[in-house]
Formats: C-alpha cells, sequence, structure tokens
DNA sequence: TATGAATGAGTGTTCATTCAT
DNA sequence: AATGAATGAACACTCATTCAT
C-alpha cells in the first residue's frame, strides 16, 4: 500500500538526527546544509528531498522537542496520586529525558533563539512553556489545601523558570551536575509553595 | 588640527544602542550591519570606524550586560541586613535593571547561543552565571541558621535558574508580567529555602 | 551514485585559460572574479569550486607557466651539439613558446609585481630566473675554449636579462616583432661571449 | 608673486617621495592612500590637496621616472667621443642611476604592470623605451665601420633588454649584485655589436 | 591649508537551493 | 531516489574620496 513509507520517514528521522547532532555542536547559525549531509552520510542534494529548506530541519527539531514536552506533560495530567508528588515526578521526568538527550537538550539555545517575535520561523515556543505552565498550574490547583494561600499561575511561572533556568545553566557550563539538581528544584520549588504546618 | 570633533567613545556607545535594539528585534543572526547602520542613522562604513567586525558588535553588547551584571551583584555583596532580605533586593533588581532595558534583555537569547563552546566568539556567559551563583550561595551561607539545613550550591544553582527561567518566559512571551513575578520567585526561593518553625 | 559528468581537472584548465586571458587583458589587480565567470561562461560561484581563491588563480597562473619554463630548460639541459648552439635553440624556443601564447606571456607582467617580497602570494619567481641563470651558465661552462675567459655566471645574467628584457618591451609594445628578435638576441650575446680569434 | 609656489612643490615632492617608498615596499595594488600619508606624515585627506587621485601617485612616480630617463638619454645623445664609449657610459649611468635611487627602481615592477593597454593609467612607458632603443640604434649607427654589418634597431632592442632584464632579475632577487652587472652587460652588448678585426 | 570622520560603491567569498544526470 | 556540480543572491568588510570644521 505505501511501499516506501517506512523507508521515507525512517530516513527522514536519520536525517534529522544528523541535523540535531549538528546543530547541538556547532548550533544553528553555524551548521551548513553540507555538514547536516555529512553527518548523515548522504548527499547534499538529498537532504533536500526529505526537508524544504534548512529552516525546516529547525523546525523538525523543534517539533521533535514539543512531542517529548507534549508526553511528559501528558503524564503528568494523568497520573494519579498526590498533585505534589506528581508535580515531583514531572520535574524528574523533564530533567530525565533532556539528560537522555543531550543534543536534543542543547539546541534548545537555538530554539530560544528562533522563538523571536520577528524571526522568519515562528516556533511555537511560547505555546511550549505556556503548557508547562498550564499543567503545573492545575497540579498546584488541584493541591489545594496542601500549599499556601496565594499560590498560583505565577508561581507555576517560578516552578518552570526554575527548571528552565537550571537547563541553561548546564548548557552554559556542562560541568554543572543536571541530574543533581532535581532534588534541588523539588527542594526549593515544593517546599516553596507547600503549606506550612504552623503549630 | 582640528581636534575630534566628534566623542568617540559617545558616538561608540550610540552605535552600540542601536546595534542592541536591531539585535533585539531581530536576533543576531538575521542582523545586518547594514540593519545597524540605518538604525544608528550612519554610513555602514562608519560602524567599522568604531567596531571591528559584526562579532565585535555582539560581543560589545555582551560587556554592557555583564557590566550591569558586576554592579547589581555587587550591590548584593556589599548590602547590610538580613542575608533572605539582601537575596529578595537581589532578585528584585536584577528583575527590574532587565525590565528597564528590555533591549539588553532581549539580546540574551543571543549571548546564551554564542555561549556554545564551539562558537568563535568567547563571550564569557558561563563566568557571568558562575558569579550569580557564588553570590547567591554566599548570601545562603551567611543566612546559616535561617535556612534549612543541606541548602548549599545547589540551591542557589535553582534560584539563579528561577530568575533566568523567568526572565526566558518572559522574553518568550512579553506577555508574562516580569516585575510581577518578583515575589512569586521569592516566595517560592525564600520559602523554599527557609527554616520551617515546627514546634 | 551516477559518478561525475564532468571532467575536475578539464573544467579547472578551462577556467583557468580563462582566468589567464582576463588577467593578460586587464591585468591581475584590476580583474574580478566575476570577469573570470564570465570569461569561463559560468557562474562566479563555480569559480570557487576549482579555485581557493582569485589568488589561487594567479598562482594556477604561475604554476602554468612555471611548468612550461621547467620544460624548456630542460630540453636544453638535455641536447646534445656544440653547447652555443644548444644556447641558440634555448633562445629560440623560449620566445617561441611565448609567442605561442601571447596570454600566458602576459601575465608575467602580474608574475613580476606578484615576485615581490612582502606580497601575500609565495609564487616563486625567483626560482624560475635562478633555473634560467644556471642553465644558461652550464652551457657557457660547456662552451669553454669557444667563449672568452673571463665569461660565466654574469654573463648568463646578462643573456637571461636579453631574453627577458626583449620580452619586456614586446609586453609593453606589441609591435616589436617578438621571434624575430631571436637572431639579434644571439647575435649580441653569443658573438658577445664567444671567443675572438685573433691572430 | 608665488608666496607659497615653493612651498606648495616641496610639499608635493615630500608626498611624492612617501609614496614612492611605499609603492617600492608595498607595491601600488597594496598601498592605501593611508600607508602614503602616514609615511609622509601628514593626514589623509591633505593627499588630495596635491594630488587627484590615488592613481595620480603613480602617474606622477612614473614621471619622475619617466624624466630621469629622459636626463640619462639625453646626456647620452650629447655625450662626446667613441658611440661605443658613449654607449658604455650611458649603460653605466642606467644602472648607476638605479642603484642610487633603489626605490625608484622597484616601483619600475608596478609601471610595467600599469603600463597595459587597457590600464586606465595609459602611463607612456611604451613611450620610454622607444626612446631608449632609438638613443641606442643612434648611438650604433654612428658606430657604422666599429660595429658589425646588419648591426641595428633589433641589436638597439637587445641592448635595452640586457639592461632591463637584468634589473628584473635583481628586482626578482635583490641579492644579485646590480652593479657588478655593468661590465658583464658591457662585455656582452658592446662586444656583441662590434666589428671583428679578423686577420 | 589641514584634517580625519564619514561615506557607500565595490568585491571576494559563502552557501542555500536547484537540477541534470 | 540520489547526487553533487552549478548557481547567484547575499553580505561582511575595505578603502578611495569627500567635506565639515
Amino acid at each position: 500500500m505505501t511501499p516506501k513509507r517506512v523507508d521515507r520517514s525512517a530516513r527522514r528521522e536519520q536525517i534529522l538526527a544528523a541535523a540535531v547532532r549538528v546543530f547541538a555542536r556547532k548550533g544553528f547559525a553555524a551548521t551548513r546544509i553540507d555538514d547536516v549531509a555529512r553527518e548523515a552520510d548522504i548527499g547534499k542534494g538529498s537532504v533536500y528531498l526529505y526537508f524544504d529548506s534548512r529552516d525546516a530541519l529547525l523546525s523538525a527539531a523543534f517539533e521533535a522537542f514539543a512531542e517529548r514536552s507534549r508526553n511528559v506533560l501528558q503524564q503528568a495530567r494523568e497520573g494519579t496520586g498526590p498533585p505534589l508528588e506528581r508535580l515531583g515526578s514531572l520535574v524528574r521526568s523533564v530533567l530525565e529525558a533532556l539528560a537522555d538527550e543531550p543534543e536534543l537538550a542543547r539546541i534548545l539555545l537555538d530554539l530560544w533563539s528562533s522563538g523571536r517575535e520577528e524571526s522568519q520561523l515562528p516556533l511555537d515556543m511560547p505555546g511550549v512553556y505556556s503548557e508547562y505552565r498550564t499543567t503545573i498550574a492545575e497540579l498546584l490547583r488541584e493541591a489545594e489545601g496542601t500549599v499556601r494561600e496565594g499560590v498560583g499561575e505565577h508561581h507555576a511561572t517560578v516552578i518552570v523558570g526554575a527548571i528552565e533556568g537550571c537547563l541553561l545553566q548546564w548548557l552554559m557550563d556542562p560541568r554543572l551536575p543536571i541530574t543533581e539538581l532535581a532534588e534541588p528544584i523539588l527542594d526549593v520549588c515544593v517546599e516553596g509553595v507547600r503549606l506550612r504546618e504552623e503549630a
């Protein structure tokens, strides 16, 4: 029926993976189509059989990243158990997912840059972060009674910020122990919103 | 014979300011020297009388940013009063400084990208964040007895992360009320490390 | 998958020949890559598929010239017969070779200029002339007994000079009958060194 | 009457001398107006008070060179004594003049290049060489009876060639002892045309 | 007269994209 | 489908020339 559909899509993935590796290494701006083709071990022209343009590679990388995000968030929303524990799982999942695919993480630097309003590529990074915030805000709302009064959307923003900000520091300085940061993040963020059971 | 009529360094600043505005708008990668010249209302060649290269403009922008950073951090270190309150002031100062110069803030997106290891421009962004962490870690240390045990460097990273991560979200979506985030950040971060006065 | 259709080195030669024609006409300094591309009837970018830079075109032209030189000199060294007759053949060969490829001859003007010490391009023109002199000095040495005493390296320099100087004048004024100058050169140079059979 | 005429012309000479020094060092193509101004120790704009354009500097340098040539040739024409001896004096004068002002000599490389037909600057180098040849041909004609039959214009070309060709080799390789070449040149050129007094 | 800041036309080079094979 | 040679638009940077002071 679709005799080469699998091949085609596998090939596409192969090229995208190569592109992500190169983007991670040199950054999008410094990456040439030639570099991607060489990394994917195919001819330069072949890249265009699977992607419309150089920018399309970054868009596809964004999509891959956004999909990971959606998955992690969906799990958090569908999870059961105490909301603050699900928040903890969410934070750990995010960091693990990034630590698992450090190359995908490194392209965040380019995705952030390209998210700019006047950019030609309107990758919907704002949307990704908006979803993050919404999901976490929802968890906080569910946790009503466990968290202090007044905790709300802004605190969700801070929690997302803490995660992304740690990630950012790791990207700037890979010596930072990104996985070890999960607990401190939770320490700060979860304790930072938890209701104090004052005597 | 006639001494210079123009103040070299004022002119330089004027061009740099124009460059920062354009970088903020279109991103460094998409900014042409011509754009900067037009924004500064001078000829293209004149840019080169004050900057060695296009990259030098970004480096200068980094320097401007780094100087702001150093000032804010210095104030935090020299401040008096309870450490956690000084942490609060620091957080507010950082956010205010960035909200005051949103264009300078937006080039952070480019500075982060250029911080990449293989980049040609050795902008010392890692150094900037390292100083941030050190300063905050110092405040936390001074706050010993007020903060929970085990609170340390990693928590400093989380606090820096929360600030930068909120900033990041604001950059992605300028509708976020960046200055209003100071209190939630402190809410989370300060409460997140403060000793619980358990009965 | 399909092997190259074009013969790389043939293409290279084609471009080089075009470049030499333009150099001959306008001089290297006044030649734009665009001129070369147009003369070769290809796109400007294609020049760079075969040559690293504009300078590389001149270097390649030098190589072509140097190869011709080496061939002519080798023939002179390998020749048989009385040395002074071989000198005559050498002189005639040099002039004929240049008259045959007047465009290659005209780039001599540029090669001489580029031979300057501080030049970026280390075209070994001095080496070429040094070989000329050595070869001719060798012929003169072999001719010992036929030439006057005291005839040596300096006279070789003068003979090379006479050839190149005639060439120079022809380049300045193409109406000079370069090939007809072979005999006068020999007249002067050979008679100028030949032993006088004094009574 | 002409209150600053001397000053003006002296200034012009100062600049021209500076230009010649720079041309000699880096070649005309690589010489910037800035280089000349710095060498002359004046402002860049001031160069244009005395010369119309960069090219005009090379033209002026040519004029200076051509004037030296004319002087030397005039002396040869006006001289007395046996023609072949005057030819000897001429050769020596030319070489001495060049050895005296090696910088003026070095710009020959640029003058030759710029003499090209399609060049924008039609420096009359062909004219200079033509005069050389005419003068020497005249000497040879006067020497009728002392030189072999058939010696004529072409031999004049060869003699001019020998001089210029030695000069060329010296310019390519300054280690060649230019002044020591006068005698070999005469050896070859004068003996090369002199009538053999056969027994 | 002297200056050097300002200019912008001009050019070498790169590289995304196309297309003949 | 796959290739890589060919292309030319785009751009950083240079520098001769101008001109306000």
